[in-house]
DNA sequence: GTAAAATCGGCAATAACATGCAAAAACAGG
DNA sequence: CCTGTTTTTGCATGTTATTGCCGATTTTAC
């Protein structure tokens, strides 16, 4: 049996049961238990599957959903949330996206500012439940636990029928050249009309986020207006960025 | 059974179930409770669950400090919840009032309940974030802060589009004669549609609010289906409600 | 308070592991 | 075809990880 052809099986494998055995494989592919030991590191290396003691067990993709975005504190966001207020005025209507940053946004808003703030993230409507000056709109739709917000047709429809000041949104990806993308295709669209329905663009993403790729397209650069990031970020993906006409600000 | 799978198989379990205990697992999974208690300690070391004598629990997520603050206040809205749930099946589509005995409710549901849970009130869709098997859908329009949820004529709008199997809320005021009323002009026009939209509709409520009359009409009594009260409810007034049609249950 | 349950630490048996080495096979180039 | 190299494989070695058991201690429930 080919080596290649070995592997493969053992993924074969994995991928039927959910799990595969040192021992097992061996005896099963007929080879000894340190082959089995070397193929499966070979396959964890190449992440193709999760190298455990005594054997292996299937990728399971640890999406970095909201629950743990929430366990950190990160003062970093705070202070970008609290640059992006500069950029609000009394009686504007905008629209908070979910997310961390925009959590902290929604937390730092002035008591006494009167707004209408539009969100789809219930965290964030739960937050403002004590702003008394601030009206604020639910934007309802099918629940996706990963980013805590409503998507889907509904959400879209009735963020159509809506025009907003500001729209200020945490940055998944943020590309030069590629845009403004995020992780997940149905996050993606309701951000890509959030876009579209608003007069200014606000995007709050640390350097981490800057010259990231992610799967699904949201807007390119040129859609876009201010970028809210840190001193840290890469001089040349800002500089790229700006060439594209997107205003940036460093905290 | 390898570790690895042994730790996923416990994290799952205490996601479906929201509490595992150590001689539980250990019989289950058949492995020493010596094991189960490295496991449980070393996951919890990883900060993938929080370890308690005797087993463990989710981990607290800083979910905002309004949930926290209902916490175990108030054990007869948790009894009357709990009583709810057992006109629930697999597969039905609810819609959750807000209020604090739905909160309870939502807290209860069970974990490995396939559901569609529909709600108006940000907070009870915070609190399925960890509800794996539900599907939640958000309703939204402009969010009333006394009463924590959306209102108004998008909130009417979308009720009016769905049906459900169930709809479960906690009770402003039965009477009699005068039905189910609520405080607010807009809350009571939104719980009205949830009355027309629902097949069944089971009001939790305790004595207290049993023989109120509030200034915005719900409903009458011929039109709700369940009543989850107290043994300390006036029989008066439960025998009234009983001649029209209520069916009534004392926890 | 007391008894039961749960926990902790150490210990030993076993399983799984990494490493180096050598034989065999496959390969490359002349 | 031959020779030197690389790859693959199994084996032997010592090392590490896992597990169950035991006794001492802590926590919990009554």
């Amino acid at each position: 049996m080919l080596l290649a052809e070995r592997q493969s099986l053992i993924l074969k494998e994995l991928n039927d049961k959910g799990r595969v055995y040192a021992a097992d494989l061996a005896q099963q592919l007929g080879v000894s238990e340190d082959t089995v030991r070397r193929d499966l590191n070979r396959l964890g290396e190449m992440q193709l599957l999760r190298r455990v003691h005594g054997g292996a067990l299937p990728l399971q993709l640890d999406v970095p959903d909201y629950a743990d975005r929430l366990e950190l504190k990160h003062p970093d966001k705070q202070k970008r949330a609290n640059a992006a207020l500069s950029y609000l005025q009394t009686g504007q209507t905008i629209l908070l996206d979910s997310g961390e940053t925009c959590l902290y946004l929604a937390k730092a808003l002035p008591r006494d500012m009167r707004l209408t703030v539009v969100t789809a993230c219930p965290l964030i409507a739960c937050e403002l439940m004590h702003h008394d000056k601030a009206d604020v709109i639910v934007v309802g739709g099918s629940f996706f636990k990963p980013a805590l917000r409503s998507v889907g047709a509904v959400t879209c429809n009735m963020l159509r029928k809506m025009r907003f000041d500001i729209y200020f949104t945490g940055a998944c990806a943020l590309h030069p050249e590629r845009g403004f993308t995020a992780k997940y295709m149905e996050e993606a669209e309701v951000m890509r009309i959030s876009v579209e329905q608003s007069d200014k663009t606000v995007v709050m993403g640390g350097p981490d986020r800057l010259g990231l790729i992610a799967n699904h397209q949201v807007a390119n650069v040129r859609e876009l207006d201010i970028l809210i990031t840190d001193q840290s970020a890469d001089p040349a993906v800002l500089q790229a960025l700006r060439e594209r006409n997107l205003h940036i600000v460093q905290v």
